[in-house]
DNA sequence: AAATAATATGTAGCACGCTACATTTTTGTT
DNA sequence: AACAAAAATGTAGCGTGCTACATATTATTT
């Protein structure tokens, strides 16, 4: 019998999606653009999209489209690096700032919610389960980019 | 500190559905497609959208395009029940049957590959991890409807 | 210095997931 | 029988994810 993992990572991420989407839903957020902006807030120095997209592991048209919909929605602004006019800094705008703490709680609840019941051995390992197969599914759907190796 | 289970469970959705997608091209299949031709294949009374929506936990504006697209390839056909004109037959074609096996094999494959290396131990451990947090969940992302009686 | 490679981002086009609304057909009520 | 509710599907529109290709800028090679 094959006990279906992969449909079940997938309902399971779906579920969360949903549920976060739902909550965020009264800040003009999807879920996807909650994550981002819960990442933004952490960040000090304005991060570029590429940072996003190692963050998440996410091909950077997709990066791409979730950030101008957050710009379009005056969440952040994006301005070009003027030491390297390659790459775009991201800004918090004040509407971005605002929705921090709320965002925070929010993504927070929801980790809570769906190791709800879990042993503290069990969420570990959770963790591990997951990591180790996400490991032997090749790790990031998106490859790292520039992984500096030794070539001697 | 979180472990960020919301996003250890898309990155896995995410890597498997693209291994997925990547062995079926070959097929002309995506892999959504690919698992729904499967469920296909151990039909025996032609399911209708309806069966698939529950079985996958899709909302029907997902399953109504992906069978349209597997229909546009001539894997499937849908014809109206004349028992009751609402709903669609899912009839599998001859292009359909052949990649049955292949099929089997591909989804299988990805089952083991995702817990290589998991003990009997580990891999209950985490099909009764992933059930409980979906659970938690909210269980479904599409309501479940009604339960329907096996007469055949 | 000029050509080439690497890097960051933009755009087009598609699949898939959703909600919301519309349509058709059956079923249930009155 | 007429009307309303339920059920299955269709359609529109959007967000998110991808690949493939294009562009701009910087870094490297020659």
């Amino acid at each position: 019998m094959n006990p279906h993992f992969g449909r079940l990572a997938r309902t399971l991420h779906r579920c969360t999606d949903q549920v976060m989407t739902a909550e965020l839903e009264k800040m003009e957020l999807t879920a996807a653009q909650g994550h981002i902006m819960g990442f933004l807030a952490h960040t000090k120095h304005p991060p570029c999209p590429r940072d996003i997209e190692e963050e998440f592991h996410l091909s950077h048209p997709t990066v791409s489209g979730i950030l101008s919909r957050l710009e379009q929605k005056d969440f952040i602004r994006l301005e070009t690096d003027p030491e390297d006019r390659r790459v775009k800094r991201i800004y918090v705008q004040p509407k971005g700032e605002e929705c921090h703490d709320r965002m925070h709680r929010v993504i927070l609840a929801n980790e809570l919610r769906m190791v709800q019941g879990f042993t503290r051995e069990e969420k570990e390992a959770f963790v591990l389960l997951l990591s180790r197969a996400i490991e032997n599914m090749g790790g990031s759907p998106c490859p790292q980019k520039h992984k500096e190796e030794d070539n001697s």
